[in-house]
DNA sequence: AACGCGGGGTC
DNA sequence: GACCCAGCGTT
């Protein structure tokens, strides 16, 4: 038996004892799950999601469903997620692949590239998950892994991205898409963490260039590597762009729906949470969200999209 | 290539 | 308080 041969062995061996088959959008194979939970998983944690996820199926449990609603109940729905813009898309998916489609979710990677908020990885992830198909969603917790795994460990960078890709794709379990890509993300969620990594209990420790990876330094080399913080980080989060714009669209979402609210109520209303924000600036901001297509303005009134 | 986009958990 | 997270679209 091949190295590889043995390290995908004993990574679904470990899946299957060790995995997260009960995830909501495990346990019943449907592409749509997969639609909905990958696009609540862009940058967004899985603990975090599962309540969500949940919620969400139960109120569009088809695609269909979805593609019918308005975008003021879904990002109401989204509340809490972050990245609204999400919500939009994923709407807009729906509604494409029914037009488009005739509402049966796409396999095909052109096709599924083609819609809103679907970029290179989550075309990946549905083909992998979804359709059980041969493809290689790589996000962080696979690059992180397969560096560390053959490269050793990521600070520095031993690799870039693309390198890092193409060893991924090598080790892929053929025919196995959806429990090897669940496998690496399971074991990048539990063991392969990026802060304090559990070697001891790897199932790949012995294939890994970087184990057993001491946590004290991994952390001093993260810190001697780490970017210089961003202007906008050095600003307390409460003077954000973005810390402005989730109170207003949370505004907008406590309103009953077909509600509005003018300006000068909404400026009002958020005086306690955006002090010292002058009217015109709390304008361009919801000129900006109505651009985002999340907000809709009807003269000087405001609400959600509907 | 760099930036904007949210929010909550972790150490 | 800094870091991290099943990324994508825009510039």
């Amino acid at each position: 038996m091949s190295a590889v041969a043995r390290t995908r062995a004993a990574l679904l061996a470990w899946y299957r004892g060790h995995g997260r088959a009960n995830l909501p959008w495990r346990t019943v194979r449907d592409p749509y799950y997969t639609l909905v939970s990958e696009f609540m998983l862009q940058q967004t944690q899985v603990d975090r999601v599962v309540p969500k996820f949940l919620a969400f199926i139960e109120r569009f449990p088809t695609l269909a469903a979805l593609a019918a609603s308005s975008t003021a109940e879904v990002l109401r729905l989204w509340q809490g997620l972050g990245y609204n813009s999400r919500a939009i898309r994923l709407r807009a998916v729906a509604v494409e692949i029914v037009e488009r489609f005739g509402g049966a979710m796409p396999r095909d990677a052109d096709a599924l590239r083609s819609l809103p908020g679907i970029g290179p990885y989550t075309v990946a992830a549905i083909r992998a998950f979804g359709f059980d198909e041969d493809d290689a969603p790589i996000d962080t917790n696979i690059r992180r892994i397969v560096h560390r795994l053959c490269f050793g460990i990521e600070y520095p960078a031993l690799a870039n991205a693309k390198a890092i890709d193409a060893r991924a794709r090598e080790l892929a379990a053929p025919g196995e898409a959806h429990d090897w890509n669940s496998a690496l993300m399971d074991l990048g969620a539990t063991l392969c963490t990026a802060r304090a990594p559990k070697c001891l209990l790897c199932p790949l420790h012995a294939a890994c260039a970087a184990a057993p990876i001491d946590a004290t330094l991994l952390d001093a080399r993260r810190r001697e590597h780490a970017k210089k913080p961003s202007p906008q980080n050095a600003i307390p989060f409460e003077r954000t762009t973005r810390y402005a714009r989730g109170r207003i669209v949370d505004r907008l979402r406590s309103l009953a729906p077909g509600e509005r609210i003018s300006l000068l109520d909404l400026h009002r209303d958020l005086q306690p949470l955006l002090p010292e924000r002058p009217l015109e600036e709390l304008e361009r901001l919801v000129t900006v969200l109505e651009r985002d297509g999340l907000v809709a303005c009807d003269g000087a009134y405001i609400a959600l999209r509907d």
